[in-house]
DNA sequence: GCACAATACGTGTATATACTCTTAGTTATA
DNA sequence: TATAACTAAGAGTATATACACGTATTGTGC
């Protein structure tokens, strides 16, 4: 009987081709979990997820800087970032201490976690050269450019 | 003391633009943030999350369809769409039903879940409307084919 | 028909994400 | 100076994500 069209693992996605060709966030979603498997890859045997390196790497080169004004350069709910931190905290790759003003937290690298980034940065480039070669160089400025573009839209300072 | 060069909010992280503009996995996860971010303003009259929509949408379009299947057509990890099913089945927007073959589940959408879709369905068009103004129409399908282009690397099939 | 491989799925665990509500501390103002 | 407004952060809750491991079911080769 014909009625079970369905009733199998090929199910036919055509007529989804409309939204699912033409959203942005579902298309930048996809991307956005293959890209970061990808990289998580690269970084595992150092133990290092992706947005844990993006973290590190900003400690290390913006020095001691409170939650707030971390997640600003992210573009991260604040209460994101903080509870980000966190597993970095509990392995010792991060330091939080209380500011003078003591509603703020300042959050600061350790030597622990400078090692961690020594060995991490290397396969970090691994993944980089790997997306790199695969899109072209020309391919992957234009996408970065337009994934900055499309960041502009949030500006409200 | 010029030592506590970064105790304050306005940390320099200047010299981080290396690896903050050329890294493709922290570009991408932030305009994904931000994207999704926009997506679920725009859904939230109606309760569903931009992730969700997508589900309804896959659903409305594929039929009756397992788990396994609509995660490959979302390039996502099964037990992640398992997860995220969990709270569409909740509300009785979707159902799952025990196949012939009884290692299967296959979800279908209820018609809770179809009215709900068609409620959706006009807040998903502003937010397209809105990324694609904003962007222009030749940025915005040079990006959803950059983005495309990303996926085709993963391709194992 | 049975042993073994392959398939489909769930659970446990951990990170990533953001909204709402709350608390504590600081600054501005009447 | 007392109070209101603002700023910084935490906690509660809920979704999104994926890996490792385990279990049940089905298919296959002999």
């Amino acid at each position: 009987m014909k009625i079970m069209r369905e009733q199998n693992s090929n199910a036919d996605f055509s007529r989804t081709t409309d939204y699912a060709a033409e959203c942005a966030c579902l298309n930048i979603r996809k991307a956005s979990r293959f890209i970061t498997s990808l990289y998580d890859e690269y970084l595992r045997p150092v133990g290092l997820r992706a947005t844990q390196l993006s973290l590190l790497i900003a400690l290390e080169q913006g020095g001691s800087v409170t939650i707030t004004s971390l997640s600003k350069f992210f573009q991260m709910d604040r209460t994101t970032l903080s509870r980000d931190l966190k597993p970095l905290e509990r392995q010792g790759w991060v330091l939080i201490t209380e500011g003078e003003d003591r509603r703020k937290r300042f959050i600061t690298l350790t030597p622990d976690g400078q090692d961690l980034l020594k060995r991490a940065l290397p396969l970090w480039e691994q993944a980089q050269i790997r997306i790199r070669d695969y899109m072209g160089e020309d391919r992957y400025k234009g996408l970065l450019g337009q994934l900055s573009d499309i960041l502009k839209l949030n500006r409200r300072d």
